[in-house]
DNA sequence: GAAAATAGTGCCAATTCCTGTCACCATTTG
DNA sequence: CAAATGGTGACAGGAATTGGCACTATTTTC
């Protein structure tokens, strides 16, 4: 029997049994009576909160609501958690946000220190707008998770973007920008890029990108990013959206 | 230099160097080749893709994707990322909201069984709605993460829910109800009870209510929650809402 | 008040597991 | 072929875990 499953199955009887002895709970796990009083001090340690009471009829208690999850996530999903609270909060204070905030807190203080300074990078090129009233989303399409590393590749070592893209008016062109920013405006996304060839920043609906790539050795500097919250409203925007300009 | 804190050195050194030998590991970490060797079995067993290339010129790679985090959360703090994940999507397709709910699968899946179980039937009792217009939320309290537990509790143990209410006037009363139902109406959240005294449903705002209890011994029956998304409409609702009503 | 039952701690020997060394194999590059 | 590189197996020595024991503290029962 492992240290670790023998945490596991500790927890687990706990769990089962409201109060559990010292002394079955050894035989259970067949281990030392010593040895699972060193197993029940880690567990406090690792912040389970395990009751206790000496005497005739004692015994210990585990409480339900420190029972912990270790779960093992990549990176893409942290950062897709990550826009989803985000994305959440923007849209007016739910309840429990401060305990889903909390737990995101924990998952990026388990990533290695430079993915959590990549990350914050990456989510500074995220602007998040208010609830949009509903409009027409007929055509609007869906979007597929493989973007996400390409962008974030693209975004971090500042690299251009090249995707195809199906223009509102079901035209397709293939095109190659420099990624500045990505908004959010419930339940649409948009993508800022400065196009060189036209000399001039371009909004993309995220919904319409497809065959997305970063083109390896083509570095640019970012430039000032044509959209400050309070300046240029994201109404107009969606205004242009509307009309098919996007 | 720990095992652990080892793995992490690995995994960060190789994070930062695009190819690494395994004898510049050694040095870097200071532990033997053969060492780093089983380190390195033992992180591929652990998910990380690690590619390596013998000969000359060769050396290791780590793919970047593969990448991953360990976190330890709470049960409360899990069953905020689900709300907030399962909030979001009905807000409209999000980009990377399969990945969200794939680290959250990971998530449910890492929690003991009976804990999963618990999870679902209080998600059953949460009714999402569309997102609704934006409306005057002058008004709008703020909810604090103390409620999840008691209400929790009283969901899952069918137990009367007494709390301290303060209405659209701002009259305060306590109540004591059977809890039906959760409603959430972007940035709205209401929760459905049945008032034994009154013989009928109320809803009551979460942002209003405090002092919140789980009553023991008061084990009731679920009654048909007076709630379809298809029958009654949550615009119904927000009427009566804005009217003061609720 | 005494006895029994129970959690908890300190200490030390025994055991188990991890680490380093070495020999060796397989593959690729020049 | 030789050099450079990743990978495996065996084994001795060292580090960490485990078990046993004596002991303390508290609560319940008689």
């Amino acid at each position: 029997m492992n240290v670790r499953s023998r945490h596991d199955a500790i927890v687990c009887s706990l769990r089962r049994s409201g109060t559990t002895k010292i002394d079955a709970l050894a035989l259970e796990v067949g281990a030392s009576r010593r040895t699972v009083l060193r197993d029940i001090g880690a567990l406090r340690d690792q912040g389970y909160v395990i009751h206790s009471d000496v005497g005739r009829g004692g015994g210990l208690q585990l409480d339900p609501q420190s029972v912990q999850t270790n779960a093992r996530l990549s990176v893409p999903e942290v950062f897709a958690l990550l826009i989803s609270v985000a994305a959440m909060r923007a849209a007016g204070n739910l309840p429990f946000s401060e305990l889903a905030d909390a737990g995101l807190a924990k998952i990026e203080k388990a990533l290695p220190a430079d993915r959590i300074r990549d990350l914050r990078r990456f989510l500074d090129c995220l602007h998040i707008g208010q609830l949009s009233p509903l409009q027409d989303l007929s055509d609007m399409g869906t979007m597929v998770p493989e973007l996400l590393p390409a962008f974030e590749t693209a975004f971090l070592g500042q690299l251009m973007l090249r995707f195809d893209y199906r223009d509102a008016k079901g035209r397709k062109s293939r095109r190659e920008v420099e990624p500045q920013a990505m908004l959010i405006l419930p339940p649409l996304w948009y993508l800022v890029g400065w196009d060189p060839s036209r000399a001039d920043f371009r909004h993309f609906r995220m919904d319409r990108i497809s065959r997305v790539e970063a083109v390896e050795g083509t570095r640019f500097r970012h430039r000032h990013v044509p959209f400050e919250d309070d300046v240029c409203p994201y109404s107009e925007l969606q205004a242009r959206d509307r009309a098919g300009h996007v």
